[in-house]
Formats: C-alpha cells, structure tokens, sequence
DNA sequence: GTTAGTTATGTAAAGGATTACATTTTCGTA
DNA sequence: TACGAAAATGTAATCCTTTACATAACTAAC
C-alpha cells in the first residue's frame, strides 16, 4: 500500500501538497493538483487514517452505549444517530453492556485510551460515577435515560406527563383498576412514569392501590407474562394495565390471550415506547411514542458539539399517545 | 493527558521500558515495573491506542456488515461475533447498508483507510463485485448470507436441507397445499430454499403449483400480510405456509388472525430464523432455527485467524426445526 | 527591470506508541 | 579481581499524516 510519501515522489511534489490537495484546501494550482490526482489514482493510494487520526489526536468515533441490542426501542435511536453521525464523518460503536460493569468497562476504556472520541449512554443501569468521572475530561451525552448528577447533558421525554396522559386515556375510558408494570425504582424514569400515574388517579380521586404496582427488574416478554400471572390472580382483578415498555405489554398481551381473557374488552393495555412489533400483535397495542429517531440525531448533535468544545443545553422533546386497538 | 514520554521521565527510565511494563513482557527488573506503575498511576496514563495503532499498522476493529439492525435475526449472531471480539481484543462496527450502495462504499472505505482490520458481511445484498475486489487485499468473511463468486470463506446453514425438512414436517401433517414465502431468487439462500421445498413436494409426489410461490423483495412484516392476502384470495386456498423469515411468517400470522383463519387448524405456519418473537406470538410460530450465537462467534473467529494470515476453511452449521403451536 | 506583495510549494516537527539494535549492568566463575 | 555471558535498559528509527513556518515563484506597478 502506497503512502504520502510516495505519491508525493511520483506526482514531482512535497507531501504536503498532497495532503492539501486531500483535504481540499484550494491554494494548490489546478496544474499541480491534476498531477498529484494522476499519481493518487495510478498509485491506488488511500490516505491512512491510522496516521490522520493521530496527528489530529480523534479518531472520530462515538461510542453509542445500549443496555442490550435486543429491545427494539433502542433501533431507531440507533439509526438516528448514525445518520447524524455519519453526515458528520463519524462512525459509531455500538456497545453492548449488558449491564455488565466488566463490559462498561471495556468500552469505557475506549474513549479514555482515545479510540472514542465521546459517549452516548442510553444504558440506564451505568455507573454514574464512572460517568461523571469520565465526563470531566470526554465529552458525554445521556439519551433517553439519565440521571442529574454530574452535570452530564440529556436528552429525553417528560415521562411524568407521559405517564399522566396515558393512564388518564384510561380513565376516560372507565377503568378505576389500573395496574401499573412499572421497572425498579432505582431508575429515574421508573420514578417519574409513577409520578404521572399517581397524579392522574388523584386527579381523578382515584384511591391508589399498592397491589397494582409491580416492579420488575427487566422490561423484557418474560417479565411481562409473570406480572400478568401476578395481577391477575389477585381476587380484585384489575381492568386496565399500563406497562412502561412495550415488551412488556407484550408479554402481558401474550399472557392475556393464553387465558382467554378478551384485549381490550376485559382487560386494556398500553404499551411505552411503539416499538416496531406494537403494531404486529393481535390486537395492536395503544403505546406512547418517543420521536425515537430525532432523538438520536439530536443526541448525536449535542455529542459531536460537545467533543468541538461548545456548551450543550438538555432537550426535552415531544411524545405521543397513539391510542390502538388494546384500549 | 500524559503520553509515554512523560511517564518515563518520572520513572526515571527510557519509553522502550515503560513501554514493555505496558505490554507485559517480563524482561523488566520488578524494582523499575514498581517505579513505572508508580509514574502511571501519579500521572493517571493512559496510552493512546492512535499511537500503537499506527505503529502496529492495525485498528483492531471489525466490521459487521447487516442490511438493517431493525431484523432480530442479527441480534445473536452480532452477539457472537461482539464476545469473541472483545475476547480478542476487537471492536465491532456495527454498519447498517439500509442495501443502499453509497452507505456500504463509505463503511469499504474505512477498511480501505485502515480504520477496519477486516469485515464480516452479512447482507444479501452486498456489491459482490466490490467485496471480492477488497477481499484481495483485506479479510472478508461471509456470515449467513454468501456468495460463490470471489472465493471469499463463508459460514452459514444448509439452507435447501433446512427448508426440505420444514415442508416435510408439513407434508407429515397431511398438508399437500403448501405456499411458499420466499425472498427475490437472485439471492443464492432464496434458490436453495426453494430446492428444498420443490424437493420435498417431489419427493411426495406433490405437484408444483407455481400460485403457490410468492417472492418479495424484503422480508418484513408487511410483505408478510400482502403475501398472505394474495395467497388467501386464490379459489383454491393452501392449508400450510412456509415463509423464509419469521418476520414475513409473523405478518401472514397477523393477517390470518385479522380475517379469522384459525392458526393452525385452517392454515399452518412455519417460519425461519427462530426469532425472540417467533416464541411470543398467539400461536407461538414453529421454526427453523439456525445456530445464530455460534455462527458470530465462528466467523469472527474466521475473520481474526483471515487478520493474522491463516488460512480459513468454509464452515457449515446445523439447524434445527423447533416444533411449536403454529403447525 | 526592480521591488513589494501575493500566492504556491517545500521542509521539518509533531502526534504517541513499538522495537531492532546498541549499550550498560549484573552475576557467576575462574 | 577480572572476564565473559546473560539480562536489563536505552537510543533512535518507524508507522503516516498535518501544518507552522520558511522559501520560492509569480504578478503588478513604477
């Protein structure tokens, strides 16, 4: 593989010519320039961007950090971000934790031994002193999930109102039982989607009732179809769930349907996020929708304005209640 | 930020034996690792991997090429490929084509500029031409989806056995209607699959019936229900379904259940590529599942092996048919 | 035809690590 | 104590670009 320097002797000139001609700064003659593209091209060169990288201490990439790849909440997100990105010339790293502190660390290690340029977290279960940490001297941005210490800019929904809205959708619609799936409390968005819950049966001067409340430590299927099997075999049954993810409701609507029991006649469900598969199941599932998409490319854009030095405000932006056949 | 330099300063020592304190060769006296451990530590360094990349000529990224991260079908063998990556000390780049020729020229390019050691390519629908052209000169492995043309080292199932055995479990059944969803016969996986069906037809002396084939161009959800609309409309309706992806199996599903078709006692359904959501629709959906974990981890065990010179073998993995409440 | 002022090009340092080769230190043995 | 071999450490080149600064070439005006 042919390097500058070569170009350079072929093409009759100084290797910086040939990286102004690479980075198309116009103070080269066109005559020169037509020279150094004549040896490029008979060279099959292709600039290196181990070397670029270095001398320009970035690597351009973003590391976008995601709970797991599985819950399709996070794909548009995704995809968001990389268009952003990519418009930017930035690649992303799509990583994995697991919630796994192990594997937090490996991709944590990315940015601070530079093969990162900056950090999307989407992963609600990261260490946050590590993130603060970190954030002091890399450029971080919280998407979607976040916590207020450290000072680490966000973007994301107002849960508590989304909550609120979709549980008063409920009431409307007659239901005093409610039920609410909700994920651990240590979670700020878990906090803030019980505020709106609660606010609207107050409201509403609708007693709530603790039995109602479950908490599970994953937003998967699975945990879906034990809280249903749960809530369901209280003696006080209640008419109404309202899930904070889709998977979720999912689970639940699965569990529903194997005990015959009628979406929405008997039971109303609501989902959180429209994930692609909301609209696939039978029936389709009422849900809230994040602008998944624009929040990843203004995560994105805050990110990259970060790593160029210039100050970043938190965004909140707009959800909606997309009411569908479960309700 | 600290680089190597001034960390041998305060050690007191030279960069080439702070340097190999880094990278665990045990040439050093334990005093002098003492003192450079020290000067790391006081000065938190951390070494900059654009500098090692550099000089080792190597990025220690791979890349991993998918249609769209939107299809489950991904998810475990990215999985795969993620842990055996990281277990070697590799990074995967997760790279969207969206099958849109001038994203994949930007992901070549960043093996052609050195910032991918290698690629894993996963999408049907992948510039051949371009691929055996960088396969010259690169690592390339094929995963699931490949091609015969170019020699490039592919890991995948045995597609035309794999789909074979589907439609006998139908034929089994006591159905001799059977449609089949298959994707666009320019693909090599959509020819052997439906080898396999023809051949189980044949096999049972079954004519046939070309109404009974439908092609779509992708394999989502949508096409699903289309497909099955078409099919549902014939005077003389198939009993059984065959898709090539559980996403289009998923749709007929929905379809089937929105027009009242019993699952699967007027219609059975079989999907391919066992899917999370394959086991969480009403009915679960039977299924061919591939051995998606394994077949990341074998090819980016391929890949890094293809990295460091070696020779690699064509590998081909067992499926398995997982019976389910849809047939 | 000079000279000053532009514009184009060249030289060499810098970015941060690894490593072949050179040099120094250590240690055992005569 | 001195010598040689073995072990530890150091020096400097290398990987490939970009760019500040130096120099060369050119233009226009007198």
């Amino acid at each position: 593989m042919a390097n500058i320097n070569e170009v350079a002797k072929v093409a009759g000139v100084s290797v910086a010519t040939v990286s102004r001609v690479l980075n198309g700064q116009n103070v080269v003659t066109p005559k020169t320039k037509i020279k150094v593209e004549d040896a490029i091209r008979k060279l099959k060169y292709e600039p290196s961007m181990l070397g670029r990288n270095l001398r320009n201490s970035e690597s351009r990439v973003l590391l976008v950090l995601v709970p797991t790849i599985s819950n399709p909440f996070y794909f548009e997100i995704i995809k968001g971000i990389e268009q952003n990105a990519l418009d930017h010339n930035y690649n992303i790293l799509l990583c994995e934790t697991d919630s796994n502190p192990e594997r937090e660390n490996i991709y944590f290690d990315l940015v601070r031994k530079k093969m990162a340029d900056g950090i999307i977290s989407m992963d609600p279960a990261v260490n946050i002193d590590t993130l603060k940490e970190l954030s002091k001297n890399h450029a971080i941005i919280q998407c979607s999930e976040y916590s207020l210490e450290g000072n680490i800019p966000y973007v994301t929904i107002d849960n508590e109102d989304a909550a609120y809205r979709a549980v008063k959708h409920l009431i409307k619609l007659g239901h005093e039982k409610i039920a609410l799936f909700n994920s651990n409390e240590k979670y700020l968005y878990a906090r803030q989607r019980k505020d709106g819950y609660v606010k609207a049966l107050e409201e509403f001067g609708i007693q709530v009732n603790p039995d109602y409340m479950l908490y599970t430590d994953q937003l998967g299927f699975e945990q879906g179809i034990q809280a249903t099997k749960k809530v369901m075999s209280l003696k006080d049954r209640p008419t109404a769930i309202f899930s904070v993810s889709d998977l979720l409701a999912i689970g639940a609507l699965k569990e529903l349907n194997n005990t015959g029991v009628e979406v929405p006649d008997e039971v109303a469900l609501i989902g959180f996020d429209n994930i692609d598969f909301s609209n696939m199941t039978h029936p389709t599932l009422t849900t809230i929708a994040q602008p998944m998409y624009q929040m990843g490319t203004v995560a994105s854009t805050m990110l990259i304005n970060k790593i160029n030095g210039e100050d970043v405000e938190n965004k909140f932006l707009n959800h909606e209640l997309l009411i569908r056949e479960s309700t």
